[in-house]
DNA sequence: GATGCAGTTGAGAAGCATTTGCAAGTAGAG
DNA sequence: CTCTACTTGCAAATGCTTCTCAACTGCATC
């Protein structure tokens, strides 16, 4: 048997599996994302993608974004500085720790706090489809 | 002695104090600000002002909103519908519940949430300059 | 109350991130 | 290999916000 995909590749066919098209592009911009240890905005996502191929359209990296939004592959941040900056959808939850000074972003993850806020929506009547958790820090 | 001026006066005191000039503009943008109990956007407090200043532009709801800002009398809300939000900065901090489906905003607060906070930030060696926390939510 | 000037305003142009219209190109089912 | 619906690149359009600039005005000072 074969070695098990890399991670772009397993991207590919749960792509194609849900009836999504999978380009020359779109393979470009899940190769530049499933690399990126970052959190890159999509001008940053372009300049990356066009080294895999270089005719991909800036126009092209939004509207793959949106596609790879709703597939749940990515998701997008809007924090306080500057436009909107993708990840790849990590199947563990994290929130962002952002450094006012030097636009460092860093992840982390507490269990109670999740647990606080399902009690709090609970409270009200609601429940939680998504959150936002950010803290813009300054180092001590 | 008279009774205690109003919110709007009390604001127009505090930033001609601190240097800022109050003109006719500026009043009535506080006189909207302080009398909504909703979370406006930019057009919508132009919309209100030029009931109180009929020639007001939206160019100044934007200058003054940042000066208000700054002077740390409004707060400024970026939820992920659409463009920026802002309310009268209350003493007594707290969070938001968005409802997804209504576009309502319900203000809450968690001092263990708060807490919490802190305590991660002061882990990875940071402090924290101000949050967000935002949960996006539907009714039960 | 009159005066001076730095700070403020209205109107429209400009800026920026993101989206869209359209004609040409292409993935992938049959 | 063919066909068709989905994608793409390009440029123009969008929506929110900021800027430019000449005219105006708080308000400290006389």
């Amino acid at each position: 048997m074969r070695k098990p995909a890399d991670k772009t590749e397993r991207m590919t066919h749960a792509l194609r599996e849900n009836g999504v098209r999978v380009t020359r592009q779109r393979e470009a911009l899940l190769r530049v994302l499933s690399e990126a240890g970052d959190h890159p905005d999509a001008a940053e996502l372009h300049r990356r993608a066009q080294a895999v191929d270089d005719s991909l359209s800036l126009a092209t990296v939004y509207r793959t974004l949106t596609v790879l939004e709703r597939e749940g592959v990515v998701h997008r941040h809007s924090f306080e500085t500057g436009g909107a900056r993708f990840e790849v959808a990590d199947p563990s939850h994290h929130d962002h720790i952002v450094d006012v000074d030097s636009g460092e972003i860093i992840e982390f993850h507490n269990e109670r706090i999740e647990e606080l806020q399902r009690q709090i929506a609970a409270e009200m009547g609601y429940e939680i489809v998504h959150h936002r958790l950010e803290l813009y820090c300054r180092k001590k």
